[in-house]
DNA sequence: TATGGGTTAGTGAATACTAACAAACACTGA
DNA sequence: TCAGTGTTTGTTAGTATTCACTAACCCATA
């Protein structure tokens, strides 16, 4: 668990904002700063430079995906358990709907190398704890074993990424939970035997 | 079809290889020029400016992807048919795999709302055309009724998207072909009833 | 009296873009 | 045949603006 001052989760929430409105190249100290109400110097004094904001943010996309995926009671159905996951995932995103220009776009982050090796962690530790979770349920019976965890791993993410990038590339101007349960239970239909 | 000289065609290439490379923040006028061997004023002989660039990257990428929605003979199987669209599509990622740092990175220019228009049209265009694919598919017997074609759409181009997407975070890595025909092996067990 | 968190004023570098000029070339009219 | 002319595509040298970041100072509080 990362441990931030109030003023520092308050820049790194503002800087996700900024990004998501504006795109990477609207994370600009000055935006920063203005967004909060202090000068541009005053940011250096929580954070030592740009780079360390930004990895703030990723450090955060990691506690909060993280939470998600503590996968409960794992004697309950696979198929519940599942929706449980991405019904959390979903519930944070509309409340904080700036998550999803960054959570499903790492792309933002790709350009400087030392950021690619944080995000390629977080996205091969998240797919890599549904595979788990997948293996557990065509063990238990309740999802088809006719493919490969990994292979319904990519349907599940992939799906489900693509349908929040189109949330936020509409604006956000259709019911997420809506398309959500929808999906899940095309999903559902797909992964059961 | 765009009507590109020469030179307009290489600054567009050159800037899908930046952005591929460095990211959004990678693509200057300087960066571009550099890459071609001309100095920065050069430029501007061939665009208005750098939002006329990115004009031509996204109209590029119009014609990339609409040639490979050429629907083609359609009496063959719906299945056989989704995936030659697809196959051609990785085949041209192979031939140049900076376009997928962009093809399925739309966010990148989201920032600019002059360019969120054509981005989403395009988006939209490329869905329903896979839509109306898999509903063909679905009137022939090919393809499994019990869900729309507007979700079974979701889940094809989902995974495909985050397969891409994933191979251009790992660098290019693995390979991308071999993948793809495991996925869709997949999708097929998947769509088929 | 030291510290944490703010300020104003400023740095050099990078940004997109412009002004003014120059060389290569095609096309004219005599 | 060939000077003259315009167009295309390049150049060098510059612009104003924005960028991340620093120096120096201030002031409330522990």
């Amino acid at each position: 668990m990362s441990e931030y001052t109030a003023r520092q989760n308050q820049i790194i929430q503002e800087s996700i904002q900024l990004i998501a409105q504006k795109g990477i190249q609207g994370l600009t100290i000055k935006n920063i700063s203005r967004a909060i109400g202090i000068s541009e110097p005053a940011i250096y004094r929580h954070f030592e430079n740009k780079n360390d904001i930004i990895l703030g943010i990723i450090s955060v996309l990691k506690d909060t995906t993280g939470e998600n995926f503590q996968s409960g009671s794992a004697d309950r159905n696979t198929i519940e358990l599942l929706k449980t996951m991405i019904h959390r995932h979903t519930e944070r995103f509309i409340a904080n709907p700036s998550l999803t220009a960054i959570v499903f776009a790492e792309e933002i982050f790709t350009n400087d190398s030392l950021l690619r090796e944080p995000i390629r962690n977080l996205m091969s530790m998240n797919q890599n704890k549904l595979i788990a979770v997948i293996e557990r349920g065509q063990s238990a019976g309740d999802i088809r074993t006719d493919l490969t965890a990994k292979q319904l791993s990519l349907v599940v993410i992939g799906s489900f990424r693509f349908l929040v990038s189109k949330w936020h590339l509409m604006d956000y101007n259709f019911d997420l939970k809506t398309e959500v349960d929808a999906l899940l239970a095309s999903l559902e239909k797909l992964l059961v035997e």
